[in-house]
This record gives structure tokens, C-alpha cells and sequence, in this order.
DNA sequence: TGTGAACGCGCG
DNA sequence: AAAGCGCGCGTTCACA
């Protein structure tokens, strides 16, 4: 049922079988990685499910031992979610004093360094220690679960973190098809020939000084929003800020070669040379991602700006000779989401075999889709003024039952309270800073600023517990589907096949994946992932009627992709 | 010389 | 004045 796996040694584990209540089976094991690799691939046909400490510092080593895991429990984030869950507020973890889990060590930590949790829990260094452990945490999620009022949604929900854990180290050991050859002809050709770090190319440099010259300041460094904005106010414009959006529909000669200017030095600082050097090699773009890194539930990455990988650069991102990308991403996915969080059947059939925002046209409550759009992004932000805020009486009148879910999330949240997803994160408490203002607003002696300062700040945290609803239910969901995808793309080839040969997960976007497939599996690869959409739809909404459309492209490229 | 805030911009 | 959510990262700039 359960083998509950602790690193004792750079290079050997200990191994104790659990049944399903969590009661050991025999002692603990000790085994080399090479003796732990066989006894995965005996013990796999059972289905076990692997427990460890944390997937972000074991599995990216049993990986390079070509060791490859169905399913894990990873105690490290699952303890996150069950300390902070409503669902699991009364249980001994939701309740008790901090502890070694508590910690977010393996945040701060790049994997393989520091010391294992079990090494600061005070128990011992033996193997058996170890084990103990986490063995005693393991038991006391497994009661906080089976102690939930939903324990069905949470055990799904711990799944599919776990599952998403094993896919982000994954991702990074497989890596993302990098051809630094075209990513290096696309700089030259935007920015100039290299030179070195530290120096503008040359196109760059002569669009600075273009922008010197029409702002007649010789001297000046368009880098600096300081100089800048007071070179922009000595030339006449009236702002208050170098953003590109303030600035693109001014009337000046300089607007056009500074906007240029901004888009290229960004090219250049973020995803220049130094970056190709720095985070590919061997033809892989290897970032390192977070699972559970956002308070949503949404994954983070660290170095290399993972998630940030501009359009400008995607052609770089092209398939191994004989294979393919297969690009997906989910179609509004955040308002299905939302239109099946509050069973809303007007706008989860707004969206049914269709563009759902092209249904909300259709149904006539507004006039295009663009409005459609702002109106629905605007109701799950907490937007109220301009175009967004002046649609959302229509969306309110159409869809009653969506609109009302945000309003409530934004409410609970102006009052401090945590909301809820689908599949039971919580969101976190507000600070007791806030608390502070809010209590000062009440005191006899209270200022108007006090009760302005308190109002906005009540308003602010409504509308991250309107948007944590929306966003954290459709992680889920996201975390379902590639769970899925994962798990069927095992079917298309032998267990033993690794990452060289066989179809997988390259990348990760909040609503996107890739899979690098042999070009003669992509058809089948497709299909998978259309039918891991339907299916974590069922997972998160059993029989609601809401589709969850995806838009999918076989391509060398990922820039083909859109 | 190091640190952290502010700014700006990339992604969803 | 305030102003729609969630992130990471590079640069500048003020300050210890």
C-alpha cells in the first residue's frame, strides 16, 4: 500500500512497508540507490504509493539513477495544506504547535543541500529514527484526512500535489528542447552581434542614443526610471511614470525608438546571453520549478524565469529531430472554473463546445467578446471602475450564481476570514498587522484616516480571497490534468523506457503543457491530453455539465503554437 | 560593500 | 486618491 522511503545516506535509504492504515509491515530496510532501483521496479506492479519527505530532494537523485515513481505522498507539502485547510482545522496537525514540517526549508534550499528534516526533529540520527519520524507525521496526516468532513476532496488534493511533485522534478530532469543556435541567431538579429556583459550591442546603443538625442541629454541612461521620467517632463510629456503603457500613446519622436529601447534591453537583460548560459546547456532549458510555491496552489520557479519565458523567444523552444510538441492549454479555464464552483448552468453553457466568452456574446449579454472578457477577468479580480466595472451589472444580471460566489469569497475576506477551494486549500489568515488596522478603525479615538486606511486594506484582502477561490480551484484542476496526462502517457510505451525514447511532460504554464513526443505518438498523444481534461473536470465537478476545452497544436516549434 | 525598496516588465 | 489577482527577476538608488 505504502512504502515510506527516508534518505539515511548520500547514496541509501531505508525502506518500510505500511498497510494502509500506516502500521509498519517489518523494519526498515537499508538500501543502496542501486539496490532501491530494483526493488522500485519489483514493487511498482502493486501500485504503491511512495512516502517521503520531500519529492524536491529525493527524487531529482533517484532520477539520476534512472529510478521513476507512479505515485508519492510528499510529506513536506501535504503538510502545508492540511495545517492551513478548514477542512482539516480540528485534526492534531491543523492544531498543533509548529513544528519541524512547519518549516519551509526546502524553499531556501537548492536540492541535496542541508540537512534532512528528520536530522531536526530531535529524534536521533539512526535509521530507524529517521524513519520514525516520518513515519509519526505520515500517521498524523492520514488521521487528518480520514477525520475531514470531506476527506475525499482533500485525499484527491494531496494526490495531486504529490503527483504534481513528481512531474516538476521530472520536467527539470528531462528538460525543455532548447536550440541555443536560434535563440543566439534571434539575439544577434533584435539586439546586434554579443559583446560583452555590461555593454550594450549595437543596435541597443544606438537606439539609446536616439532617445538621448530627442531628449536632448547626452548623458542620459534610459535604464534609470529616474532620469528618465525627469528627461521625459523636461521635454514637455506630462507623466508621472516610464511604464510602456503610459507612455505608447503619446505624441512624441522620442516615444518610438525609448518604446523599442525598453523592449529589447528587456530581451537583452532577462533572456540575453547570459541567461542561455546560465540555464541551458545540451540543448535543454532545465528551470527549476515550485510546486506549491504561490499561496493558491499555483506552482513557482526559481532561476531562469520558468514561467516568464516570453513569446519573443518560444521558436527556440523546438522538438528533437523525429519528435514533436504537443502544445495544449486550457480555454478559459479560470470562468469554467468559476462557472462550476457555483453550479452557475447559464455560464457553464455560455461555454459548452465553444469559445465560452464568444457564448457570453451569444447569449447577449454584451456586445463582444472583448467586453465579455474584461467583464469576467474584472469580476474575478474585484475590478469596479472603467469599462470592467460598468459590464459587471449585466454579467450580474446573466450569471447570478458565478457572480454572487466572488462577491461572497470578496466579503469573507473584507472580514478576515479564509476562503476555500474546491478540493480544500485554505487561504492564509491576514497578518496581525491587519488585524491591528482594522481593531484601530473601532477604537473610540479613531481618525478618519484610521477607518479610510482600514476600509482599503479590508478591501484589498477582499479581493485576494475573491481571486484565491478562482485561481486556487483551477491550479487544482491543472494539477488533475497533468496527473492524467502523466499517468496515460505511461500506457503508450514499456515501463522501462526513459525520458530519450518516450513521450512526456517538458513544460508547465498555470494553464499550459507541453509533451515531447516521437513524432509517430502524437496523434495518441493528443488525445490524452483532451481526454486528461475531461477527466479532471469529472475529478473536481463529478457530473457537472461544464466542458473544459482545450486548444491544442502539434508543432516543431512553440512559437508555431499561437 | 552589502542590503532592501522601488520600479518596470515578462508570464498566466 | 485610488486604482483588477497571482508570481520572478534585473536594474537603479538610497542608506547603513
Amino acid at each position: 500500500m505504502y512504502q515510506l522511503v527516508s534518505e539515511v545516506g548520500p547514496d541509501t535509504v531505508a525502506v518500510t512497508g505500511l498497510d494502509a492504515a500506516g502500521s509498519p509491515l517489518g523494519l526498515p530496510r537499508t538500501l543502496t540507490l542501486r539496490e532501491f532501483r530494483i526493488f522500485v521496479v519489483d514493487s511498482e506492479p502493486a501500485g504503491p504509493r511512495w512516502v517521503w519527505e520531500d519529492t524536491a530532494r529525493i527524487y531529482p537523485k533517484l532520477l539520476r539513477h534512472e529510478i521513476r515513481v507512479q505515485r508519492c505522498h510528499d510529506l513536506r507539502l501535504c503538510h502545508v495544506i492540511l495545517r492551513n485547510s478548514a477542512l482539516t482545522a480540528h485534526s492534531d496537525i491543523g492544531r498543533g504547535a509548529p513544528g519541524p514540517f512547519d518549516e519551509v526549508l526546502s524553499l531556501d534550499r537548492p536540492e541535496g543541500t542541508g540537512p534532512a528534516l528528520f536530522e531536526l526533529m530531535d529524534v536521533g540520527t539512526s535509521d530507524a529514527a529517521a524513519s520514525t519520524g516520518l513515519l509519526d507525521e505520515f500517521l498524523l496526516q492520514l488521521r487528518a484526512v480520514s477525520g475531514s468532513e470531506q476527506p475525499g476532496r482533500i485525499r484527491l488534493l494531496l494526490a495531486a500535489e504529490s503527483a504534481g511533485a513528481l512531474i516538476a522534478a521530472e520536467m527539470t530532469h528531462a528538460g525543455l528542447p532548447w536550440r541555443s543556435d536560434i535563440h543566439h541567431d534571434l539575439l544577434t538579429r533584435e539586439l546586434g552581434a554579443r559583446v560583452a556583459p555590461g555593454t550594450r550591442p549595437e543596435r541597443l546603443e544606438g537606439l539609446a542614443s536616439r532617445v538621448r538625442l530627442e531628449l536632448g541629454d547626452a548623458l542620459l541612461n534610459p535604464d534609470s526610471s529616474t532620469e528618465l521620467l525627469r528627461a521625459l517632463q523636461r521635454a514637455g510629456l506630462a507623466v508621472t511614470s516610464t511604464r510602456a503603457w503610459a507612455l505608447k500613446d503619446l505624441s512624441h519622436p522620442v516615444i518610438e525608438p525609448l518604446l523599442l529601447y525598453k523592449k529589447l534591453s528587456r530581451l537583452l537583460t532577462a533572456n540575453g546571453w547570459t541567461w542561455m548560459e546560465a540555464w541551458t546547456s545540451a540543448g535543454r532549458f532545465r528551470p527549476e520549478y515550485l510546486p506549491g510555491g504561490v499561496v493558491t496552489g499555483r506552482w513557482a520557479a526559481r532561476g531562469g524565469g520558468a514561467l516568464q519565458l516570453p513569446k519573443q523567444i518560444r521558436g527556440a523552444v523546438v522538438a528533437d529531430p523525429g519528435w514533436k510538441l504537443v502544445v495544449a492549454d486550457a480555454a478559459q479555464l479560470e470562468p469554467r472554473i468559476l462557472a462550476a464552483l457555483s453550479a452557475d448552468l447559464s455560464m457553464a453553457a455560455a461555454g459548452r463546445g465553444t469559445d465560452l466568452y464568444a457564448g457570453i456574446v451569444a447569449s447577449g449579454v454584451v456586445e463582444t467578446r472583448d467586453h465579455a472578457k474584461v467583464a469576467m477577468l474584472g469580476a474575478m479580480y474585484g475590478a469596479t471602475t472603467g469599462e470592467s466595472g460598468r459590464l459587471l451589472p449585466r454579467l450580474a444580471a446573466a450569471y447570478p450564481r458565478a457572480i454572487a460566489l466572488t462577491e461572497t469569497a470578496a466579503r469573507a475576506g473584507e472580514r478576515g476570514e479564509s476562503v476555500t477551494t474546491r478540493l480544500g486549500r485554505s487561504s492564509p489568515p491576514p497578518s496581525a498587522a491587519w488585524h491591528a488596522t482594522q481593531a484601530k478603525a473601532y477604537d473610540s479615538g479613531a481618525t478618519a484616516g484610521d477607518e479610510s486606511r482600514a476600509r482599503s486594506q479590508a478591501r484589498d484582502w477582499g479581493r485576494f480571497t475573491r481571486n484565491f477561490v478562482v485561481q486556487g480551484s483551477a491550479a487544482e484542476w491543472a494539477l488533475c490534468w497533468m496527473a492524467e496526462i502523466r499517468r496515460e502517457l505511461q500506457t503508450l510505451h514499456a515501463v522501462r523506457d526513459g525520458f530519450a525514447t518516450a513521450p512526456h511532460l517538458v513544460f508547465f504554464l498555470h494553464d499550459e503543457v507541453i509533451v515531447h513526443t516521437p513524432e509517430g505518438l502524437a496523434d495518441r498523444v493528443e488525445s490524452i491530453i483532451v481526454e486528461a481534461a475531461a477527466t479532471a473536470g469529472r475529478l473536481l465537478f463529478g457530473d457537472f455539465p461544464v466542458d473544459f476545452m482545450l486548444t491544442t497544436a502539434t508543432v516543431d516549434n512553440y512559437a508555431a503554437a499561437k
